[in-house]
Order: C-alpha cells, then sequence, then structure tokens
DNA sequence: TATTAAAGTGATCAAATGATCAATAAGGAA
DNA sequence: TTCCTTATTGATCATTTGATCACTTTAATA
C-alpha cells in the first residue's frame, strides 16, 4: 500500500513550543525580512497557522520577541573591562575584543535582523549604536588619548572628531557583515586577517591625527 | 457656500505622468520598503490607483525602473581617471574622490534603496559592488603601491589582504551614510571632516601594513 | 481505564492589496 | 464649436494574509 505520509499531530509543553515558535521565528524573518507570512512561519514549524495566534496575540508580538532573543544575551560586559586593561598593550586588546566581537555578532540571523529592524525604524536598534558609541568607541578614544600622553580626559572632552575615526574603524569591520549577511557579496567565513590589519592600520595612523586634532 | 476641495482631473502627456510616478516612486519607496503600496503612491501622486497600471503593467515593473533611475546616472567616470592622476598627491586625489562621491551618494533615496535592494537579493546591487571594487579599491591599492616603491603589480598582483585594507576604510565612510538614513543616529549634515581624517588615518597607517603584508 | 485540561486544527472571516475594465472627460485637431 | 483620441477614473475582482472560533486530539492523572 502506498505510504502516505501521516501527520501525527505532535503535543508539546507551553514552553517547548514557545521556545520552538521563536527559534523558527528568528531564522525565518531573518531570511525573509519581517514581512513574512504567519502562514509560512507555521509550515516551517509543521504546525497549523493558528496555533501560533495561541502563543502570541498578535504577529507583532512574534516580531518583539524576535527582536528580545536576538538583541539580548549578545553583549559581554567583560569586553568592557578587557579593553580598559591597560597591564596589556592596547594592539593586544583591540584585537581580542574584536576578535570575539566578530566571533559574537557575525551572524546571519543577528547582522540582518538588526539591519531590518534599523531600517522598520525600531527604536531598539538605537540602543545598540547607544551601546557602541559609549562602551566600545570610548573606550577606544580614551585609551589612544592614555597611550600616547594626550591632553587629559579631564582637561579636553572626546572630541566630536575623535569619535568618527573610531567609527571609522568599527563602521569598516561591520561593513564586512554587511558585505557578507545583506548583499552576499562576501564568501569567506574568516576575517581575523582582514581585522588585525585594520586594526593596524588604525593603531599606526590614528595616532598622528589625534595629535593634530588635539592641537587645534 | 462651502469651498468643498473640487478636484479638477489633470491631463499630462505619456512622458509627463510617466517621469512623474517614477520621481514620486523614488520617494516613496525609499521611505517605506519596496512593500509599499500603490494605493498609497498614487495617493502621494494625486492620481487614481488604476492610472499607475496604464503606465506600467505590474508593480514590480516600477520597482524595477526604481532601481534604473537611482542606480545610474550616479558614477562619474572622470573619478577613475583622477584617482590614477600621478601629477597631484594621492591625498589630493583621495580627498577630492571621496568629497564628490559622497557628495553624489549620501543621499536618502540612494542609500535606502540600496540597502532595500540588497536584502531583497536584487543582483543590480552586485554591480554597484563589483564598481567599487574595480574601480576605486583597485586603484587605491595600485597607487599606494606606486607611491611607496612596492613590488609591481606586474610581479605581485593585488592581494586580498590589500584589499581588505582598502574596503575597510571605504565601508568606514560608507557606515556614516548607514548611520545617518537607515538607522537616523546621525545628525550632521556635512562629513567632510570625518572623511578627510579617515584617509589622513588610512594613508599614515596603510604603508607599514602593505609593507608587511608583501613581505610574506 | 476513564477522565479531563489544554494543545492543536480546519473552516472561515475581514481587511488589505495588486490588477482589470467599462465608462468618463480633457484638450488638441478639424 | 464640434469631434475624437486617449488620459483618467470608479467599481470591482481575486488573492493574500492576519486573526477568530468551534471542534478534535493528546497525554497526564486519578
Amino acid at each position: 500500500m502506498p505510504q502516505t505520509k501521516i501527520k501525527k499531530r505532535k503535543r508539546l509543553s507551553r514552553d517547548e513550543r514557545e521556545q520552538q515558535i521563536i527559534d523558527e521565528a528568528v531564522r525565518y524573518f531573518a531570511e525573509v525580512g519581517f514581512d513574512g507570512q504567519t502562514r509560512e512561519l507555521a509550515r516551517r514549524l509543521g504546525i497549523s497557522q493558528p496555533l501560533l495566534f495561541r502563543y502570541f496575540p498578535t504577529k507583532g508580538d512574534i516580531v518583539k520577541r524576535v527582536y528580545e532573543e536576538v538583541y539580548l544575551r549578545r553583549w559581554q560586559p567583560q569586553w568592557e573591562d578587557l579593553l580598559s586593561d591597560r597591564s596589556r598593550p592596547l594592539s593586544d586588546r583591540l584585537n581580542q575584543f574584536y576578535h570575539e566581537y566578530t566571533n559574537a555578532i557575525f551572524e546571519f540571523e543577528w547582522v540582518r535582523i538588526l539591519v531590518f529592524s534599523g531600517i522598520k525604524g525600531v527604536t531598539l536598534y538605537q540602543q545598540y549604536l547607544k551601546l557602541i558609541h559609549d562602551k566600545v568607541l570610548d573606550r577606544i578614544c580614551t585609551e589612544l588619548r592614555a597611550e600616547h600622553n594626550f591632553p587629559d580626559l579631564k582637561k579636553t572632552p572626546l572630541t566630536e572628531r575623535e569619535f568618527d575615526l573610531a567609527w571609522n574603524l568599527h563602521g569598516g569591520i561591520f561593513y564586512i557583515a554587511i558585505r557578507k549577511f545583506i548583499y552576499g557579496s562576501e564568501k569567506r567565513e574568516n576575517f581575523d586577517a582582514a581585522i588585525e590589519d585594520s586594526i593596524a592600520v588604525f593603531l599606526a595612523g590614528a595616532p598622528t591625527v589625534f595629535e593634530a586634532i588635539l592641537e587645534d
């Protein structure tokens, strides 16, 4: 007799199913954007579409949970100490930070959902940029000043131009992820060498420019 | 008597109306993405929605024209000569190029449609990245080699790491546009100083790293 | 084994949205 | 002024899609 695929209805616990839905939603929305349909999401999960609405009142609630799932739990607080640890050369610290940071961040789901959320004007993303600004760029500029005995922060607060230069380093590195996950034009998997070189250029070139900036 | 808004039907020539539709479509889709609706587009134009379909068979055809309109006519062929003009210091050339380039590119419509198209997997965008790679980064690396008497291109073709460094410069600059037009976190209008500084860091730092790269 | 709380589904609604078409009217030509 | 081409529109269709609800099925428990 023909082996027709019999679909055995599988009954999961509330928490299990909810997590399963979120996991798949992260994958699905990262792939197609937040205009993806609930029917297709349900199909991928092997469940009926109305079941989604037993777990989340509206599609918007699923999307909100996807944001949270993707944003949270990626930032490591110890990175802040790492960048400020003057017992080690700044070059080492920057390399270790960007090595670990890109390992945590350079991921299909994360990068695409970040860009989607930015495009849709979700404010959650503003928090992320502020995090980078306050916890990364600020520290990089501060450490550069200390490294080269530039004016003390108390006398001369960090300038916009210093932040711009740090943004240039950071943005250049993040742009690798954009090329890879948004445009699909970058096929490599490992970017350690490229990142090391970028940091090297920054550390070799920035002091000169910082000096000029701080003279004004 | 109450001044009811009387809608006088305005009859335009074929070409005029078509251009008008495209112009507004560029603005509209740049704002909301390509999931924007034909009804809203028509409303903004002050015309009926079916009229759109007298000018374009499908919504997809409007989108296609928007791509063309935005992509084409932005690239200036003389930039290629500019970058290679060894009668001027490389620093000057890079500054002039990025000054003019960002003036042409740092525009709400252009940046957002570029990102939307990349996300939707439109191949047209691959062409843009190839243009940057072949006409900009290739030249930057070549000129840097010439400037510092590094190995001749014929003996040692440009390496991946050299391109990566050029990408870092370019990406860092383009990331300004992403922060401004995608995330809306950057309020300034003029980025000449930031770009000049980025170029200065690159020119001060890259030779050292290039040298190390080319020794291997 | 019988009971039952709740996980899960098919059928269906209502709104949104791309597309079509017969009817209308603007404005240049005769 | 009249005629006629064609730009323009209101009404409407078909499909998609988020959401609802009455009914079914699972599996833990008594």
